[in-house]
DNA sequence: ACCGGTTTGTTCTCACGTTCACAAACTCCT
DNA sequence: AGGAGTTTGTGAACGTGAGAACAAACCGGT
């Protein structure tokens, strides 16, 4: 069903939200799809930089990113002209352009809050460094956790939210408690001053306007797939893989 | 921007696949939008169930999922007919339904590849348990992790994958290795049968027709966000808080 | 200077997703 | 039994996104 190198649903346009859906300001109005795509052009430009391309076609960095080369020219197009007909981009120039656009030239400070089993991976997660984010504060409630260093920072209270906010002008926020603290977590996070919110837990977030909120759900994916899985076996006839888990109805 | 209550662009219908975006086969034809919600509302009504709640309208299960009303009554249309009119839902029942419909009655066996930051934090995740997923085995390559007990699992060798598949019938993987050995892993994955994969590591997997991917990509939420508040940060004109990441282009 | 080959930027069309609005259907009360 | 009030299920209108197709623009060679 899917076909290989754009084989994916997986992530940015969120069914969940009631939304505008175009994203206009400063700039020109960029849809809210292709937002979502530009890191991965991002991730793929600085893939290709890499391997030494200096060039490459919309065709080429569409393979590279999975996706359509028609989407792919379309997306930027929403940009600028940064191409050369008869020729392509320009992968350094456009790369720059990218992160020029996502806002991503210089670092953004982010706090993490919650330490546990998730939040210890993110704070030793180096990709956030290479991507444009600097991890500034480990916040946990827990007073035992207190002190303990991870990845260099120390885990400190969560009363220190609003001096680290102030201090370091912080204005991405990222909840990995509970879900049952999550709300309120999220709540101190606004009242602080931080607008954009990642979410791990599992619970609908109520923010205030002008407020962002990303989640990222885990069970969700799994269940996603379970659910085209489930299709698959009956689509077998119902004597496949995990006919244990799924009962046949037509 | 984002209004209170419906507050997130977040997570399923993935601008970077290109793909059909109907599911249909045994039953219905069931929009892939709708599908990326079922979860959300399995959840929810989870949560009015454990508060006592035995019956809902619309508008309520709308207000704890996060969406429109119409939305939710629209997709629920999708499974079936089962609320009553003048009256709403009942809350058991129609958890059930939807959990059949996803496919988790029962739950589906998965094995998670590279147990390193992320993938301990996966291991030690309770949540999978109760959501319709039972992790059967832990795999990496690193001889130096080999047996270390992981949340009552033991990390087993990576060449143990086709006889864990085999034995288990699992047709769920998750990939949390480093970005390098990603498709290798995922080549061996679906070489040895299972059919849909989660992937962690920030590259776009390749995969033969049949398979679905979906990926889970911290650095693309946080990079989403962080074109939003620039955004932000122009409209408030450029004097705000990440003015030293954003320049005003108007 | 011109011509063939190549690749972008854009237009146009279609499909998908969201939302409104309302008839159908149910409950409860009189 | 009937009517008022409530809430579902869905038809129809609108907006957004995807993809095919093509004209405009560029390069290199002659
Ligand atoms: N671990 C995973 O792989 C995983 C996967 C998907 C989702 N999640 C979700 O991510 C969240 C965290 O998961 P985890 O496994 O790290 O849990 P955890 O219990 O290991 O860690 C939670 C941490 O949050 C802290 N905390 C609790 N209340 C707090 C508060 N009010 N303020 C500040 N800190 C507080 C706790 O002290 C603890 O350190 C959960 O909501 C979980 O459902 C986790
Ligand atoms: N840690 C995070 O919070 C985080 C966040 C976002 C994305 N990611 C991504 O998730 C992936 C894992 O991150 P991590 O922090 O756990 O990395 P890690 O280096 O801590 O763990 C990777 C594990 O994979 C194992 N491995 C390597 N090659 C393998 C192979 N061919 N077969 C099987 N196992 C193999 C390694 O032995 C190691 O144990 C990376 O791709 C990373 O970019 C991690």
């Amino acid at each position: 069903m899917r076909a290989t190198g754009a084989a994916t649903p997986g992530s940015p346009l969120d069914p969940t939200a009631s939304v505008p859906a175009t994203v206009a300001v400063g700039g020109a109005a960029i849809p809210e799809a292709t937002v979502a795509r530009l890191p991965v052009y991002l991730r793929a430009l600085t893939a290709l930089a890499d391997a030494g391309t200096t060039t490459c076609s919309s065709e080429e960095l569409a393979a590279a990113a999975g996706v359509n080369s028609a989407k792919l020219r379309k997306d930027l197009s929403y940009l600028g002209s940064y191409g050369t007909r008869g020729v392509g981009y320009d992968v350094e120039y456009l790369r720059y352009q990218i992160a020029r656009e996502i806002g991503v030239t210089q670092d953004w400070p982010v706090v993490i809050v919650g330490i546990g089993n998730l939040g210890h991976a993110l704070a030793n997660y180096s990709g956030f460094r290479s991507r444009g984010f600097r991890i500034v504060a480990l916040l946990d409630a827990a007073a035992g956790r207190r002190g303990e260093e991870v990845a260099g920072l120390p885990i400190r209270s969560f009363d220190e939210l609003e001096s680290v906010v102030a201090e370091h002008r912080v204005a991405i926020g990222v909840v990995a408690t509970p879900a049952a603290a999550a709300q309120e977590v999220c709540d101190r996070l606004v009242a602080a001053g931080v607008t954009s919110i990642l979410n791990f837990a599992p619970t609908v977030l109520a923010v205030p306007e002008g407020v962002d909120v990303r989640k990222v759900d885990l069970s969700i994916e799994l269940q996603i797939l379970a659910f085209h899985e489930q299709r698959k076996a009956q689509a077998e006839g119902g004597a496949a893989r995990a006919a244990d888990a799924a009962e046949v109805i037509a």
